[in-house]
DNA sequence: ATGGCTGTTATACGACTGCATAATTGCCCG
DNA sequence: CGGGCAATTATGCAGTCGTATAACAGCCAT
């Protein structure tokens, strides 16, 4: 009675790439990038770790996949927050921050993500070209938001710079601090307190959009796998 | 011929467990918790890997000690930042903010360090214990300096509270990105962005204490062994 | 000076790491 | 319905991990 030899049925180069990257991020959300052994991806995509030679040559090559997928599904996230709302420039730049600051971008494991990903960020320079313009790419859409509204005098593009690096510093230490510490908050605190501080940076009102307020509803879904 | 054994000369206690912390930050703020192995955590403080099962019983022991060594580091900091000011609210807030915006603090092994050990803090719940502590005690302190500040009508606590987070959120986020890509700001433009933000949030002027930019001096110093 | 305590080093072991290569087998195409 | 290619699995290997234990030697007490 010999173990016998496990079973498995072909599937396409997409799909396997996408769960094994898709298992690559779960795992150093959850545990760090020692968690994210090619066994362990391996189990969790549902294959042996063969294959990740086979699709990515190394273990290396997909973990910068993986990193590079998350940055480009994080910039996705803020145009989708973009969406569904309506024109008054007010009121999309309060859709922009609310959808920052609560899930499935306000939570536990992604942070784990991204601060998973830090060490070889700072050590790889292609990851850190690509960190450099995610971050770039995020305030410029929050620039382009600021100089939307509509407050008397023209703004000159340097004040303009800065509020964009204010506004993303308060989004992202509300993000970073909401996510670890999430039951020091209540519920909606991050959201109200990010549109006051970006209301009072800016010189506008953004907190009369109630709509933007959590509503209590059941769990949300995560952005992760 | 026989390879000789490695000579030494006895330490004190103290000195070796110092030592080995301070070898552990520097290999985790470098490299991530991979590259803090005990081998290597024994080469950098000059000794030899058992040394650190001797003092510390596993290493799973020195990893929680170095990482509470960090966080009381990181508390003392602010209140030196204190020490040399005067009595002026406005000043010592300002000082207090312009201290966690440059170096030491502003710092990408800063950063790399405090990533290293996120995953331990969120699976630890005793680490855990100690982020919340060290994080509120900031906090604290930031909440203690607006409250000083003299602002016509009285502050009701809860509205100090929202102003301490939002406050707290704009540094961490300065800190943050600014740490990680130092190159994209200009000398002083992070303590000058941070205290017009803080300012505004709280209604107050901030940026008339020109002391408070970085003069353009030597390389600083870093926290970090 | 010299025993002896203990701080320190040396060595060994099992588990796990990423990777290379060989062996299989599912599935498309004829 | 069966040949054959490529997707997938299985196996093996050298290196490194943390830890346990034994051997050594620096330094204090006498």
């Amino acid at each position: 009675m010999q173990p016998e030899r496990r079973p498995y049925i072909r599937d396409s180069e997409e799909n396997r790439r996408e769960a094994l990257i898709a298992a690559t991020q779960a795992l150093v959300a959850e545990g760090g990038p020692q968690a994210a052994t090619v066994r362990a991806i391996a189990a969790r995509a549902g294959v042996t770790p063969g294959l990740i030679r086979h699709y990515f040559g190394s273990k290396d090559e997909l973990t910068r996949a993986a990193y590079t997928a998350l940055v480009d599904g994080m910039t996705d996230k803020g145009a989708d927050a973009l969406a569904g709302v309506g024109a008054d420039p007010g009121e999309r730049l309060a859709a922009f921050i609310a959808a920052s600051l609560r899930p499935p971008v306000v939570d536990a494991r992604a942070v784990g993500l991204w601060a998973g990903y830090l060490h070889q960020v700072q050590s790889d320079p292609d990851l850190l070209a690509q960190h450099e313009l995610s971050y770039l790419r995020y305030r410029d859409q929050l620039q382009e938001l600021i100089a939307g509204l509509d407050r008397g005098a023209p703004i000159p593009d340097e004040q303009l710079r800065r509020e964009a690096i204010a506004c993303n510093a308060v989004i992202d230490g509300l993000w970073l601090e909401g996510s670890i510490l999430s039951h020091s908050f209540q519920q909606g605190e991050l959201v109200r307190i990010g549109l006051a501080s970006v209301g009072a940076i800016l010189g506008v009102t953004l907190t009369n959009y109630p709509m933007f307020i959590p509503e209590l509803s059941g769990p949300s879904a995560t952005i992760l796998p």
